[in-house]
DNA sequence: TATGAATGAGTCTTCATTCAT
DNA sequence: CATGAATGAAGACTCATTCAT
């Protein structure tokens, strides 16, 4: 890279940086131009110099905040191990995540916010929630073949897995002494799991 | 009541109706005061008569729609039957509630990214969720002292019932087409049941 | 006209007055918003009440501007007379109303800038050439076929005279020092119809 | 000249040359810097190092565009012949300067919307009429004192000469169908020589 | 009660100009 | 000489709210 690239880079990431705070903090409407523009220490030409309008910005956060969430989904990707295993591993960094991602969680359900009134919004959103249940999917599946699961449909299992952490995330951001995350990091799981494993008989 | 008061409750209720939609379909920012007014089909001034802001309104819109939503949950206080069937009653009624609901879905996310911000709606949310999960732990500890379920912690196993049902909207929100909600209206609850149902031994 | 129609008419010549005498004075680009505002006496939200952007007053003031100069055009076409004396009151009608619109004679030619720019501006302006070469033409005609004049190309000819007196007035324009339109309202006028004149044999 | 003058003589004449033509097409006010940058190929420094600001480089441009057409004034003075030749020398010289001009006109015209704005404008642009009117009085006189002409005033009838071609023009701008050059190059000229052609007695 | 014209503070955005490299 | 990233003052426009009628 380039070192003019290297600042652009630079650049983009300090606006990207400050425009994640305020918007956290004030969401998309009341956060105001200037307001990034002090947080991110750069001037407003600056600013305009590199998105042309706070849209711009709007958007190029929402990849960079789907694109860190996808992160976990590699690892499991890359995961050895049975299915149980994996979906532990999957369940850990999910919480762990969940944790470092608070502060800006009201970011992200304000991108939710967008999915039925713009199309870019919704459809990186979907394809996020997609790649997951498929992944997700797949370690049932090898599941059920390895016999550690019954017979159960992959596909309705891991939209089930990803809906009881999404639920539990949102429950723990509107009210977080009411959730004890570090109980329900694997409870959630086991009572899932328990349904879904194969019974001996 | 009073016509006076009768009519004062049709108008408001006009201006929440015209609200609602409004809102839900432009979010809270976009949405204009005259948008509001051309749906309702008053006029400014008797707008502002009922309402003295739209944050006046937004807020009224919030206790309208979480009232709503409590139904469901005296629903539940008022049934008879095992444990189990109660909590298939509320997958039901939750369903149904929610297909109902999802013209207005995004109108909710909305308050929920106000939680962190205002707390009025944080309040009013939390108090929701909380009534909720109560009434479910006490179905769940009367399922536990009927042998009906396992021993499980009550409150958590609310929080992850519940958590799913949130979850999984959330997720038909953002890709209705990926989940069949006639199948899935009872399967999690299905899963979660296996887990906490009693072992015969 | 109903009273509200009335306000309305009131204030949005009140809009365009102020306008036209911010314009002339700046241009339409150097021209601010807030200046109209203070010459109009109204509040900016009332401007933008009545016209929704400053664009929409620039092309309003356009249908004034030339729908005003129609009006000698009417002069021509209600006179009785010769061919001759209609060109003479022609004359007399444009100098005098050149004189009073030398004040905003910068508009016009603002406007003139624009009709390579803006299909509206080409338009309205060429409409109303148009229709002043029309009555000319018809009234060249109609001296040719009372042999006040010679055979000349009616079209040609009212090009010429309306060409004549354009150009004099944007001589004028920049030099009035230099143009005693006193002399000038007539001569121009009598060498063109020394040309055109039925020559005595 | 040194190398490095001519360096500096092709820079300003790119720069004048991108200014012209990106003026011309988007006018002094819409036209950006950035514009005149891209079609000049220079940079935005080298811009500025030529010239110090956008208002140099319009005034920069007034020069050259009215020395331009200086230079049909040139071919009047050299000219040999009748007075009646040398105006149609001009006549046929004006109207092919025209022809050329004409994708830069809407700049002469933003040019005279500054006449009563902008002093050096107003100078320089009288300057270019009056030398102009001069010549032609001159030639008049000419003819008044061959006995071609009739004792007409040289001065107005100057005006009404450069007054007609440039009123002709200013149509032809606005409507260039409903004027044909190749026939209203001399048919003007030629109704206003029959006016003050010396009649045989 | 009801109306809708009027208000004006507050925003995003633009773009001529500068200056470190 | 040349570059183009950076500056920030300035301006068009919005829209929740008010208030005379």
């Amino acid at each position: 890279m380039s070192p003019k690239e290297e600042l652009e880079q630079e650049r983009r990431q300090q606006i990207l940086d400050a425009a994640e705070t305020v918007f956290s903090e004030q969401g998309f409407n009341d956060a105001r131009m200037d307001d990034i523009v002090a947080e991110s220490g750069l001037s407003k030409g600056a600013l305009y110099w590199y998105y042309k309008s706070k849209d711009a910005i709007i958007m190029a956060l929402l990849d960079r905040v789907f694109l860190q969430e996808m992160r976990i989904a590699e690892v499991l990707i890359d995961a050895d191990g049975t299915a149980e295993e994996k979906l532990r591993i999957f369940s850990r960094a999910a919480v762990a995540d969940i944790r470092h991602f608070k502060p800006f969680m009201s970011l992200a359900y304000e991108f939710i916010t967008l999915v039925t009134r713009r199309k870019e919004v919704r459809e990186k959103i979907r394809g996020y929630y997609r790649t997951y249940t498929q992944i997700l999917a797949g370690i049932i599946e090898q599941g059920i073949s390895t016999d550690e699961f019954a017979t159960v449909d992959p596909h309705k299992t891991a939209l089930a897995i990803i809906g009881l952490y999404e639920g539990i995330t949102l429950m723990w951001f509107i009210d977080p002494e009411n959730i004890d995350w570090d109980e329900l990091t694997e409870a959630p799981l086991d009572m899932l799991l328990d349904g879904i494993r194969k019974k001996e008989s």
